[in-house]
DNA sequence: CCGAAGCTGACAGCAAGCTGAAGGGATTTT
DNA sequence: AAAATCCCTTCAGCTTGCTGTCAGCTTCGG
């Protein structure tokens, strides 16, 4: 696998990149956000191993650009700050894991095996439910062949939904992917969202299950 | 998958117990140790949640008593304590993944989901009885193929039965898991969700065992 | 053939869900 | 800095259809 190492602690990253090295990998080390961005662009990188402090700017910075560029090669966030704000601030902004620093170097190895069979699994290139289609890597959604514009809490919901299609998703898991654990809502949040995206989607995309929950459809395995 | 959780916090533990629930596993709560001991030496389950921090004793102990016995289950660690020497003992002492507090639900889901596919647990893909598909992750039930919409307590009938397939099953006890505790019922209810179910389901798919309750076939392990 | 147990159609009440509107916070534009 | 815009959350009133109950019927065992 073809691995971007963003870290600019000199110590620190010679020895991730010869652990990921030694594990078959081809690994190339940058230290500089800008270096980084041009090499992504120019390389093209399978997974993204990225350092949140850097000399010149933030790394989050750099992921939410990769994804609002449609940019959906797996990142794994590298951080000292272990506060949870800055990790789900990180989920939130497309990283599909993160390491906290110092940590095992073992450790590192399976999180990166991990993610990348999570992607393995799920190729996708979009998928189409009815007249609607959901790309997760670019995070668009089209009907009828139009762009639909989403707002943040929208997508999260449709991804939530979408993800699991074919399943009821109860409200409370629907929340718990909108708000980080603990953060309770107390209103019928979950419900306005589902309005507003029948009104962009089509009243049939999401079906209620009184009670239960909610689902769409699975036109796929 | 049967999953035992060892939390000692009850909020937490709650939430966590509802969340693994409403993915479809089947899960056991304890707060102490040695009721954890019991419940793994008698009862056998397929992943253990296990908090470090518990007012008995050391979770470390029973996860390396544990390996010691040969018993290799996939454990995965719940800790406040994020530092490193902490997790790093947890993962020689055999755990497979951890998650510091506070985290994601939805990031559990998904670890919980990847150390279950790293050991081969396919998660359900729906019980068959006769033409008819239950599947308890997707709360989604088929008949000859075709999807079937049930009601929350219609479910909570078809779950409880099937659960318990090749069992007969007393009308009290379906009431029970209908109505949390306490909550007495004054009618057939039971038996008109019965006759709703069969309905939708087919007649044969509800057995009538006179005076004892109901039961529906096991047409598989 | 009788009594007990179970089945099911009908229905009123009510809980769950839907949605338009409004206020406030954050961000961008002027 | 002020204004404008956008988005999120909450709320209230409305709609929907689930739920528990009952009554009358059927089935079963003896």
């Amino acid at each position: 696998m073809r691995i971007l190492l963003i870290e600019d602690d000199a110590v620190l990253g010679a020895a991730i990149r010869d652990h990921v090295a030694a594990d078959g990998h081809g690994v190339d080390w940058l230290m500089r956000l800008d270096e980084a961005r041009a090499a992504i662009d120019s390389v093209g990188y399978e997974l993204v191993l990225l350092d949140l402090n850097l000399p010149d700017g933030r790394g989050l910075d750099l992921l939410k650009a990769l994804r609002d560029e449609g940019k959906d090669m797996p990142v794994i966030i590298l951080t000292a700050q272990d506060q949870v704000a800055v990790r789900i601030e990180g989920l939130n902004s497309g990283a599909d894991d993160y390491l906290v620093k110092p940590f095992d170097l073992s450790e590192m190895s399976a999180r990166l095996a991990a993610v990348a069979r999570r992607y393995g699994n799920t190729p996708l290139p979009g998928i189409a439910i009815g007249d609607v289609t959901v790309d997760f890597g670019r995070k668009t959604v089209t009907r009828q062949g139009k762009p639909v514009t989403l707002t943040a809490r929208e997508w999260a919901v449709v991804e939530k939904l979408v993800r699991n299609r074919g399943a009821v998703v109860g409200k409370d898991q629907i929340e718990d992917s909108l708000y980080a654990f603990g953060a309770e809502i107390e209103s019928n949040a979950v419900e306005v969202y589902v309005s507003r995206l029948r009104k962009k989607l089509g009243r049939e995309f999401i079906t209620t299950a009184r009670g239960l929950g909610y689902a769409v459809e699975s036109r796929d395995g």
